[in-house]
DNA sequence: GTGCGTGCAAAATCTTTGCATACGC
DNA sequence: GCGTATGCAAAGATTTTGCACGCAC
C-alpha cells in the first residue's frame, strides 16, 4: 500500500497560499528564529539577520526586511517602536495578546506586563470615535533601578 | 526719567541659563513654531525644518535635530514613535498632560485621548519594578470609520 | 513553465558629527 | 573675550529598490 501521509501545512503556509505568495525557506526561517526564542523577545532586523547568519542559514538583509514587514502584515509579528533605535519586531501569539512595555530610557531594560483595564480603555476609545480596534499597546518610559 | 522695562523671560530662556546653555534665536523658533500651532500637532524633524524656512527663518536641519533633542530633554517637547516613518515631536504642557493616541493604521489620522486609569497602571507597572516613572503613553492603533 | 521571491549593490532616508565661524552672555 | 551654538558638508545608520537569476508551485 502507498504510505499516504499528508504534509502538515504551517499556519504560514496556508496564508501566504491564500495570498497567492510563496513559502520561502527564507520566510520560514525568519518566523522560526521568532518562535524559537519566545514571545517576549524583540529584535530589530538587523539582529534577526545576524541571528540568522549564525545558524548556517543565509538570509540577505533586504529579504529580512521585506520579510518582516510581510509578517506583520500578515499578523505573525508585531512591530514596536519603542525608541531604542530602528523599529523591533515581536512574535504576535495567541497565548500572548495584548501586553505593554516598561522601557528603561536610559539602558533599554524592558519589563512586559499585562492590564485588562488598559485593554479596556483602548476599546473604549476606539469605539467612542468609531473607529475599529486592532490593538493597544501602553508604553511607560522610566528608569529603572540600577540606573536611578 | 529713563524708561526701566524689564524684558520678560520665558520659561524657556531661564531654564537654559541655569544650564549654562543660551537661548538662540534658533532655538526660539523652534518652540514657538510648537506653541504656534498648538497642542495637538505631531511634526516630524523634517516638518519643522521645513516649516522654518517657510516662515523666512533660517535653521538649518543639524540644528533642527539639536534643538529637538535638547527641547525634549529640557521637557518642553515630547517624543513619539507612531509608525509614520521617523519619529515626532509635539508640545508637552501643563494644559495637556499625559495623553493618549488613536491612530488609524490606515491613514494616520490620530486623534488624542486621556485616561486617569492608563495613568495609574502605568504608575503601578514602574511601581512593581522599582522603575522611576517618566510618563506612559497608550498607543490605540485602529481603522479609522472612513477607512473602514 | 510561470512568475513570485531572493540576493546583490546602489540609492534613498533619516540622523549624527567634525570643524571653522558666529554670537549670546 | 570666552565658550557654547550654528551651519555646512561629510559620515553613519537604517531601510528601500532595480534588476537578473533561482526556485516554489
Amino acid at each position: 500500500m502507498k504510505a499516504s501521509y499528508s504534509k502538515v501545512s504551517t499556519p504560514l503556509e496556508l496564508e501566504l497560499h491564500q495570498q497567492g505568495r510563496r513559502l520561502t525557506p527564507q520566510r520560514k526561517r525568519v518566523l522560526d528564529l521568532f518562535q524559537r526564542i519566545g514571545g517576549g523577545k524583540h529584535l530589530s532586523a538587523e539582529e534577526v539577520h545576524g541571528k540568522l547568519l549564525q545558524s548556517k542559514s543565509r538570509v540577505s538583509l533586504a529579504t529580512v526586511y521585506r520579510t518582516l514587514r510581510l509578517l506583520v502584515k500578515m499578523g505573525f509579528l508585531n512591530e514596536l517602536e519603542l525608541s531604542e533605535g530602528g523599529h523591533r519586531f515581536e512574535l504576535l501569539s495567541q497565548d500572548h495578546p495584548d501586553h505593554h512595555h516598561l522601557v528603561c530610557v536610559n539602558c533599554g531594560r524592558t519589563e512586559e506586563f499585562e492590564s485588562e483595564q488598559v485593554v479596556l480603555v483602548g476599546k473604549q476609545a476606539a469605539e467612542k470615535e468609531g473607529f475599529k480596534l486592532l490593538e493597544s499597546t501602553l508604553n511607560v518610559r522610566a528608569i529603572c533601578p540600577k540606573c536611578l
